[in-house]
DNA sequence: CAATATTGTATTGTATTCAATATAATCTAA
DNA sequence: TTAGATTATATTGAATACAATACAATATTG
C-alpha cells in the first residue's frame, strides 16, 4: 500500500455510505411528494405514529438530529396540522410534540411506501439483514 | 407482521443508512476544518488527486452529484485556488476541471485523515469489507 | 437563599442536495 | 442546411444539516 492510497476514493468506506444514502433519499422523494412529505418529515412521522407524544429532545435522540434541524421542521409540520407543539406545564423548557388526527390519517396513505422502496433495492435478504446489523453496529458504537 | 409494521422505524433499512452517513460526516467535519475543506470538497479533491483533469459531468458521475451541487462547489474551490475551471475549446459546453499546485500540496495535509477516521469506526475487518461490498452492490444496482 | 451550572429548545449562518428550469453549444435528420 | 433534439453546465428555489450561539427555565451547591 503506497503512501497516498488511503486517499483514493475506491479505498474509502465512508464514500459509498454517503452516496448510497443520497441515492435512497432520491428514490423516496417522488413517492413522498405524493403525500406532501419530505424524507425528514417522514421519519419524524414514523416516530409520531409509534409514540403519539414525545419531546423534541427525544425525537432528536431517536433520529440523530439536532434542534437546528428539528425546530423549524416541527414548526412547518405543525403548520400542516400533522402534529401539535405544546410546552410542558411542569417544565417550561420542554416542548411536547403530539400527533393530530390528520397526522394519524396520513399513516394509511404512507403504508404502501416501504414496499415500493423495497422493490427498488436490489439486495438479497441476507445482504439486507447484514447491512441492517452492521449499520446499527456502527451507529451504536458512536 | 401487522398491517403497519412496515412503517416502524426499526423495520427500515434506509433509516440507519441515512443516520450512519450523517454520523460519519459529523466525524469528518472537525478534521477537515483543519485543512479548510468540507466533506463534499474533500471527495472532489480525491477525484482531482487521482485524475488531475476531469469534466464537471465526470465528477458528477463518479460522486453521484448533480450540477446543482457541483457548479457552486467548484466555483468556491476555484476561489480557494485548489482547482482551475476552463471551457474546452473544441466543445464549449464542456468545462474542464484541473488541479492546481496548491491543490496537489493539500494532499500531504490530508494524508492523515483516513487513518483518524478509521480509528473512530468500530467495525471488524470482515464487517467493513462486507459493508463496502454491499453498499457498492446497492449503488451499482441503481 | 443566591450564585452558578445544567438542560431543553430556538436562532443564525454556512454549506450542501436536488428538482426544475434555463441556456448555450453541438448534433442529427429530413 | 436548418429546425428540432440532445448534451453539458448553470441558476433558482425549497428543504435540510449542523456548528455555534443565545436564552429561558430548572437544578445544584456553597
Amino acid at each position: 500500500m503506497k503512501k497516498y492510497d488511503c486517499l483514493k476514493l475506491e479505498n474509502q468506506l465512508c464514500f459509498p455510505l454517503y452516496a448510497a444514502s443520497r441515492e435512497i433519499l432520491r428514490m423516496y422523494t417522488p413517492l413522498l411528494k405524493e403525500i406532501d412529505l419530505t424524507y425528514t418529515q417522514y421519519i419524524v412521522m414514523m416516530v409520531m405514529w409509534e409514540k403519539k407524544t414525545v419531546t423534541v429532545g427525544e425525537i432528536g435522540k431517536i433520529l440523530y438530529l439536532d434542534t437546528g434541524t428539528l425546530s423549524p421542521l416541527l414548526k412547518s409540520m405543525e403548520k400542516k396540522s400533522l402534529i401539535k407543539r405544546q410546552r410542558n406545564s411542569l417544565d417550561e423548557r420542554i416542548v411536547e410534540i403530539s400527533i393530530t388526527e390528520e397526522g394519524e390519517k396520513l399513516k394509511e396513505k404512507a403504508a404502501s411506501i416501504p414496499q415500493k422502496i423495497g422493490s427498488c433495492i436490489k439486495l438479497s435478504k441476507d445482504q439486507s439483514e447484514f447491512l441492517y446489523k452492521t449499520l446499527y453496529a456502527l451507529l451504536n458504537a458512536q
